[in-house]
DNA sequence: ATAATAGTGTCTATGAGACAGTATAGC
DNA sequence: GCTATACTGTCTCATAGACACTATTAT
């Protein structure tokens, strides 16, 4: 009974084209510490519909391509990254979330330095830009699409993940100091921590490099690295 | 630039249908606890490819139908059912996935009582089965296309959950014993629990509904409710 | 009384949080 | 010396885990 109707749809998609499809595209969420402020990559719309308001960057998935190979191919078109931490949130499919035709957008996060962003920016008004994201939190009714939900839904993810993963990680450098990882866990999670309790939790996920700051005027820090990189799933 | 390719992407599978799109389908968990052991729904395939293996209920995502939707109409198809607890999962792009067509995959988790379900079987042997989740996870050879991935991931992610969230109550019946209520912690996440701690965790989420037991040949149990479903995000 | 399962009290180890203290650079 | 920031020791409290104990039904 049901199996049967499910044939069907895979004979008449295959065989003939008159199943009609929904466009598949892939939004990314690129989320970085820029000037002690969690920002993310958005593009202004010149373009009807949503003409001046922010977008993420976004791609359509190629018939060949997988999710992640489009995902990746639209951050390095917006950052000119390549080798970055980046995972699956969710996949939005209200009917009219564009209003010209049927997209169901599966939306990425993705974690990256802001030192090693180039973004493709200056030429246009449309091109991208980094953006506090509480300033867009706080005006959703300028975000195009969907957008605002998938923004949501990304910082809580990694308000999550910060806790009990290594994402934070991906947000520095190699070496870094460890005030600096407090700094990213206390604008990811938008509170201020122990110096003392922050240490205790972290002491066994970091190394020492051995080097320590210089010329700052005061005690100076002293470099870490990940120890090694933990496998958390989910 | 990159903004010009987007346009044009839109335009091109708006206008002209020569902008070749994917097929979108839901695949869904259905998991239930039935003579305490976890039981997956599956259906026994009956044509190529896969022919004779284990498979997830699955549709087709209509041209206006959101994926929540499908995957109700999926479920309801199945089961019977319809009110029902039920999440995303995952978004699963592999090229060939399906050997015939591109199909992109977005895969759901629903948990239902068994007692409530109606399987729609008997008749042929491709009619939709109870399987225990450990002989499925333990020959993973036998089930079609990835569903073995998704099955792997959906019971991690209930793992994870039942921790935190009411998920587990979503399996029985609306009034329960404390001691139902922790076999159904225990057969999710396969170790046994001490019966005082446990009680200690959940004793806020429930309350009496002041019946108890009756017939059973030792002290009897009372009975409990959820008091209330707790927001959780993620 | 016995068997069988329901239900409770309490000790301990662990970890989160709070706070006070010491250390080391430039000036 | 002073200022500024790095770094550490320790107390308290809440919670998870382990285990021993008591309670109530049918036979």
């Amino acid at each position: 009974m049901k199996k049967r109707e499910e044939e069907k749809a895979y004979l008449e998609s295959y065989n003939e084209s008159d199943y009609v499809k929904p466009s598949v595209a892939v939004d990314i969420l690129v989320l970085t510490i820029d000037n002690n402020l969690l920002k993310a990559v958005a593009v202004r719309r010149d373009e009807m519909p949503f003409k001046d308001m922010w977008a993420l960057p976004g791609v359509f998935v190629g018939i060949n391509e997988t999710l992640d190979e489009a995902a990746l191919r639209g951050i390095k078109e917006e950052t000119g990254m390549d080798e970055i931490y980046m995972e699956q949130l969710y996949t939005w499919s209200d009917i009219n979330r564009d209003p010209r035709m049927r997209v169901i957008s599966v939306s990425y996060i993705a974690l990256i330095n802001s030192k090693q962003i180039q973004l493709k920016a200056g030429k246009r008004v449309s091109d991208a830009s980094l953006i506090p994201v509480y300033d867009l939190l706080s005006n959703t009714e300028e975000m195009a699409f969907d957008h605002a939900k998938i923004l949501q839904y990304g910082v809580e993810r990694i308000r999550n993940k910060v806790e009990y993963t290594q994402i934070a990680f991906e947000l520095l450098e190699e070496k870094f100091t460890l005030p600096e990882l407090q700094r990213v866990y206390e604008i990811i999670l938008g509170k201020s921590l122990y110096k003392a309790n922050f240490r205790k939790k972290v002491k066994d996920l970091i190394e020492e490099t051995g080097d320590i700051q210089a010329g700052v005027a005061n005690r100076p820090s002293k470099y870490y690295r990940l120890k090694e990189k933990m496998e958390v799933s989910l």
